[in-house]
DNA sequence: CTTGCATTTGACCAACTGGTCAAAACAACG
DNA sequence: CGTTGTTTTGACCAGTTGGTCAAATGCAAG
């Protein structure tokens, strides 16, 4: 049986975690020094390594919570459901994350940027998996009519790619914009280019 | 005067911007090591150095020689042609370039990622000064009723976004399709997707 | 073939890297 | 208080990093 985690053990290994997502998104794996980390994190080196035995693992245990949360929004896409409103309120849910969690967007770009040397097993096996279920599912609305006709797994990249953009390249939007904050607009701005892509032909 | 250079010093310094283009868009900067360019052009380390007094240098001379073309598809868009037509074929000349340059596209998402540290004055100042222009002339279009009405900027930020998907994250899209070539059928889904958009309301 | 310049290299350096270790400081609990 | 386990640290290490340099090699023109 594990011993159960001081008040310390925890408090520490979060602060780790929290001073790595910082760095490894912003840096890349190769990029980042565990001096940083532990600078970020207020602790030294060796007490960095006293928590996690490795920068290695560091970056595994934030791409390991990571993915846990990443893929969730769209097995929330539910069948059942209107087509349109479950469509949009996929890409609703994948925008906030972009607002709410822009380090661990950047993590993720981070590592398929590098060619996903550590998850492309799981790109390959769970992602496909699910996204080809869901793919499906919007084939079938296609088909019955209930959207317009879309190829379903470039829908879904074009979510993907919709929704990111605004925490993995957010310097050069801000840029762009003036300072400005994204969101609001990018919101109202989704949601009309996803209605007219799915509104069906009357 | 500056010397015309000899045929070895063309041939060296592309050979070392091409590999250095391999590694830092792979890589970012600080993951880039002077070995890995070596290698990758095929000269020992300290010749490298005769040729880039840096790694800097190296980064530098390709930030540079990518941002030349990296704007040049936004600055055709031309004020005085068909605006569907217009927009669809920027749209295109962007695929085109995540295609035949996804090592320029990855390397330009390496930067902005890291927060742009060597190209935010330009971002901010050139970028801005282009977008904001051409972000003008797509509000006219609308205004005059010849393309749906839309947020210039933030449908800028989709051409963008949509577009260079396919290169910055090509491992995932290709894991997703079980390695098929992404590309005829992009283009297809956006040239549907735009027309989608932009379609004034009969 | 030799002279002068362009090119290439091996040896080297100081700073930094991920990681180790034994000892010290701390905390908790009887 | 003392004892026991947890946490923290300074000193250290071997390998890597960006970069230097003097010497060696290649090469083209006279």
């Amino acid at each position: 049986m594990t011993k159960a985690p001081t008040r310390i053990q925890q408090r520490n290994r979060a602060a780790i975690l929290s001073a790595g997502l910082d760095v490894f998104s912003q840096f890349g794996f190769r990029g980042t020094t565990l001096d940083q980390i532990a600078e970020a994190a207020g602790l030294s080196k060796p007490n960095l390594l006293y928590y996690f035995p490795s920068k290695e693992a560091i970056h595994a245990a934030l791409l390991e919570r990571l993915l846990e949360t990443w893929l969730d929004p769209l097995k929330a896409l539910d069948a059942q459901g209107e087509p349109v409103e479950e469509i949009m309120a996929y890409v609703q849910r994948k925008l906030a994350m972009s607002r709410d969690y822009p380090r661990e967007s950047r993590l993720f770009a981070n590592e398929i940027l590098q060619g996903a040397p550590r998850i492309g097993a799981i790109l390959q096996d769970d992602l496909k998996t699910l996204v080809d279920e869901k793919a499906k599912i919007i084939q079938s609305w296609a088909d019955a009519g209930r959207i317009a006709q879309v190829d379903p797994h470039h829908l879904i990249f074009s979510i993907w790619s919709l929704t990111q953009h605004y925490a993995d390249f957010d310097v050069q939007v801000r840029a762009v914009l003036g300072g400005r904050d994204p969101f609001p607009d990018a919101a109202a701005h989704l949601e009309t280019l996803f209605a007219r892509m799915l509104k069906v032909e009357p």
